[in-house]
DNA sequence: CCGTCGCTTCGGCCGTGGCCGAAGCATTCC
DNA sequence: GGAATGCTTCGGCCACGGCCGAAGCGACGG
């Protein structure tokens, strides 16, 4: 059991527009700087530092220092996942007035692909998904997922191994390994957990996708066209 | 993709002692009426109803009318999810000085069993789950669960369809058939999503297990220590 | 019908905490 | 060395929101 003023904290920490911004984005798992964050956030480098210090405290985010810069990321998996579920509740609230803004077309290449955390997202995310799903290399039940042994194997054909991924040092014993994510553009599940990340940083190495700017947002290449359309008949 | 200024709010919600007091009192999916959370939070009965005017407004709660009672639940198990991967953060602080404050002997029986929202907790709710496991009726992957064909006709004969478990007249979407729970006096992971609703209603429907008194604490009946013993050779 | 009970609304008090300007350290660059 | 940059600390302002006492309202019960 938990002490309720634990949950209170963490979640206090959570319901302040400034820090719900700047965790927000985090959420695409890059490290940003205070400023950077207080841009996103709307407010002074001063004000930004207090936040930070306070989310770095209870071990929300971590901080790194490099020369006159301090990156900040989110400190684990769990943490993502919190602000993820938060983020579903806070979708099926009532809504404020009307309906959707309907999204804007600059971002038609968010739409397209994009990172969620530390793995693939938008149309891309969910076309890879449905591949993955059809050729039954990962089941989803409901909000739960498996790879099975055909796709232990296909993973193996990419570059990944399976038996690798707990061992990034940090062995999160709570993050899955597969599981499903809802994508909030296509409104369908991608594929996230540890499998999900792998895979996404298998494909930016190998220069099958690159970020646009600094922004979530991925944009395919000619070589990556072509493999996800061999490997996995995805035509984007 | 949800606006920040919504996650904070649902999170403010949440971050306030007495009302994340009054939220894990409901997260053993019973329905509470405001004076009894009053209670649980320490406050007056108007300042309750002022906090849970708030929680029903943004749909984190519903409120039923009984006579003069009102009777507040959660309103969606993903509320419950979100506390739950709140408490798990919370739980991962860096603490606040010393070490767990060891349970008070008092609360035996809640080790032993007790509800986790809707269901089964503590002692008895990890042995089953090692029971289920054992016998290869459903799979834990990290984070995620499935039922397995010999689990969905284990379950069948305990007189659990599968099939109609997203009858409900609600069909929440999100919320998985089955998951892993890590129970926190445990530390190990118990059966949760909608097979471990449906278990645990079984269970008590036949009578192996009761409430004791208004608490979370379940008992286990001489029918239901044999019925355990029986199904799954658990001793408890 | 009146008293009790459960709950809500109102009003006022007060503390917590977010915000920024100014100033103070570091680090890097010229 | 001096200037610019990135960030933090300090101090003071201010508003939001939690808290309770008092009062009101509806339901139940004798």
């Amino acid at each position: 059991m938990v002490s309720t003023n634990r949950i209170a904290e963490v979640a206090t920490l959570v319901g302040e527009p400034a820090r719900a911004a700047m965790l927000s984005a985090l959420m695409d798992g890059r490290a940003l700087t205070a400023t950077e964050l207080a841009g996103v956030a709307g407010i002074t480098p001063q004000t930004a530092s207090g936040h930070l210090a306070q989310l770095a405290d209870a071990r929300l985010i971590l901080v790194e220092r490099q020369g006159r810069h301090r990156y900040h990321r989110l400190a684990t998996p769990d943490v993502a996942r919190m602000i993820e579920t938060v983020m579903q509740v806070a979708s099926a609230m009532a809504p404020p007035s009307r309906a959707l803004p309907a999204v804007g077309p600059r971002d038609a290449a968010m739409r397209r692909a994009r990172l969620c955390y530390d793995h693939l997202a938008g149309e891309l995310g969910v076309a890879v998904t449905d591949a993955l799903l059809e050729r039954g290399a990962v089941e989803f039940e409901d909000g739960a997922g498996i790879v099975t042994d055909a796709g232990t194997a296909l993973l193996r054909d990419l570059g990944i191994a399976l038996d690798d991924l707990g061992d990034d040092g940090r062995r999160r014993s709570s993050r899955p390994l597969c599981r499903p994510c809802l994508d909030w553009s296509e409104r369908r599940p991608h594929l996230a957990g540890r499998i999900g990340a792998a895979l996404c940083a298998r494909f930016l190495e190998q220069d099958f996708l690159r970020r646009i700017g600094n922004s979530r947002a991925l944009s395919v290449t000619p070589k990556g066209q072509g493999a996800l359309r061999e490997l996995f008949g995805i035509q984007m």
